[in-house]
RNA sequence: GCCUCUGUAGCUCAGUCGGUAGAGCAGGGGACUGAAAAUCCCCGUGUCGAUGGUUCGAUUCCGUCCGGAGGCA
C-alpha cells in the first residue's frame, strides 16, 4: 500500500513569462500558499532584480522561500531542498494546498523528483582537485576522471572544469561511479504528485520584448539604488554574487562604462538566461505549456485552471 | 548640378589580383545532481543594392540606375 502522496501545482517558464501572476491567482484559487523554486529570491533584499512579488502583489497569500536568506550565506540546491520540503510539509499539514512556482530548473527538478543530497562532506578534497585543476588543466584532470570513470568522463569537456572536479570527487568519496550515484540520489520515491505548467512564448520575440520592458521597470523602480547597496558587498564565492541585475551593474558604478551600455548587457543576459531556462523545461515531458501569446494572460489562467480542476 | 566615398549575414565590417564569401556582436540548438540568474559545448547560404556589358565564368572589372554619407557650388 502506497502512502498518499502530496499534489502539488508547479508552475515553471522563463523570467518575465507571468508566473507569478499566475501563481497568485491559482493560490487564491485553490485556498493554497506559495513555494518559490528561485535561487534568488531567496536573497534578502535583492528585491527589484530578482523580481519579488510586493506584499501587495501577493494579495494576502503566503508565499515562502522568499527574501529569507542572508546574502553573504552559502545556499544551493541542498539547503533549498531541505527548506522547501519542510514548508510543503507545514502547508499541506495545515490543510492548504500547494502551487510550486520558479524559473530554477535545477530546484524544481530536485523537489519534484525528490533527489536525495548526502550531507555536505568536507571541503579538503575538492579545494585540493580544485588545486590540481588549475595547475595542471581541465584536459589533464578529465584523463584522471576517464581513469576512475569512463562513462562520465565521455560526457564532458575539458573545459566544463566544475563538473570534472565534482565527477572526480564523486567517484573518490562514495566509491562508485556517477551514474550510480545518481541512481542511488533517486532511489526514494517522490511524496509528491506533481501537476506541471509551463508558460511560454510561441513567438520567442515577444518575450525579449517582456524582458526588455521589464528591465526598464526595474530601473524606474530604483534598480540602480538598489545594486549600490550591494556594490563591493557581494562575496564571490556565494551564490547572491551571481544574481542578474547587480553585476552588469557594478561596471556602470565602477565608470567603466555608460549606464546604457550597462543596461543593454543586462538585457542581454536576462535574455540568455530567459533562453536558457526553456532549453532546461523543455525537456520535460510533464509540463503542460500554455502559450502567452495565443491564449493571452486571462486565457492562460483559465487554461491552468482547467487542469487543475481535475487535479485538486 | 558636379565631385568623392559607400551599398556583402539581423547589426558593424573584412574579403575575393574574376572561380558564388568570413569575423565580431546579436541570434539559434544542446547539456546540466552541492556555483544553477551559475557553468559548459555546438551552430554562419547570404538574390555579396538593381540591371546591362566584357568573360568559359562577375559579388569582384566596365556602363547605367536606385539607396546612403561627405565635399564643392
Amino acid at each position: 500500500m502506497e502512502d498518499k502522496k502530496i499534489p502539488i501545482i508547479v508552475i515553471v517558464g522563463p523570467t518575465a513569462s507571468g508566473k507569478t501572476a499566475l501563481s497568485i491567482s491559482l493560490a487564491k484559487k485553490y485556498n493554497a500558499e506559495i513555494v518559490s523554486a528561485d535561487s534568488m529570491q531567496v536573497y534578502k533584499g535583492m528585491d527589484i532584480a530578482t523580481a519579488k512579488p510586493c506584499c501587495e502583489e501577493m494579495q494576502g497569500v503566503r508565499h515562502h522561500l522568499i527574501d529569507c536568506v542572508d546574502i553573504d550565506k552559502k545556499y544551493s540546491v541542498a539547503e533549498y531542498l531541505d527548506d522547501a520540503r519542510k514548508a510543503i510539509e507545514d502547508i499541506y499539514s495545515r490543510g492548504k494546498n500547494v502551487v510550486v512556482v520558479g524559473g530554477t530548473g535545477l530546484y524544481i527538478n530536485s523537489l519534484v523528483d525528490n533527489i536525495q543530497f548526502e550531507p555536505e562532506e568536507q571541503n579538503e578534497l575538492r579545494n585540493s582537485l580544485s588545486d590540481e585543476l588549475s595547475k595542471f588543466g581541465g584536459a589533464y584532470m578529465l584523463k584522471k576522471l576517464k581513469a576512475l570513470d569512463p562513462e562520465y568522463a565521455a560526457t564532458l569537456h575539458e573545459n566544463d572544469h566544475g563538473r570534472i572536479v565534482r565527477g572526480i570527487e564523486i567517484n573518490l568519496v562514495f566509491n562508485h561511479n556517477v551514474k550510480e550515484h545518481k541512481k542511488l540520489s533517486r532511489a526514494q520515491n517522490s511524496p509528491y504528485n506533481a501537476l506541471m505548467l509551463g508558460i511560454t512564448y510561441n513567438d520567442r520575440q515577444k518575450l525579449y520584448d517582456r524582458i526588455d520592458r521589464r528591465v526598464d521597470k526595474m530601473l524606474s523602480m530604483g534598480l540602480v539604488e538598489e545594486a549600490k547597496n550591494f556594490f563591493g558587498r557581494l562575496d564571490s564565492n556565494k551564490t547572491a554574487v551571481q544574481a542578474i541585475g547587480y553585476k552588469e551593474l557594478f561596471p556602470y558604478l565602477n565608470g567603466e562604462i555608460p549606464l546604457v551600455q550597462a543596461v543593454n548587457n543586462l538585457k542581454k543576459a536576462t535574455r540568455n538566461y530567459a533562453k536558457r531556462q526553456l532549453t532546461w523545461f523543455r525537456k520535460d515531458e510533464r509540463i503542460h505549456w500554455l502559450y502567452a501569446d495565443e491564449l493571452g494572460l486571462d486565457g492562460v489562467e483559465a487554461k491552468a485552471s482547467e487542469l487543475c480542476n481535475n487535479f485538486i
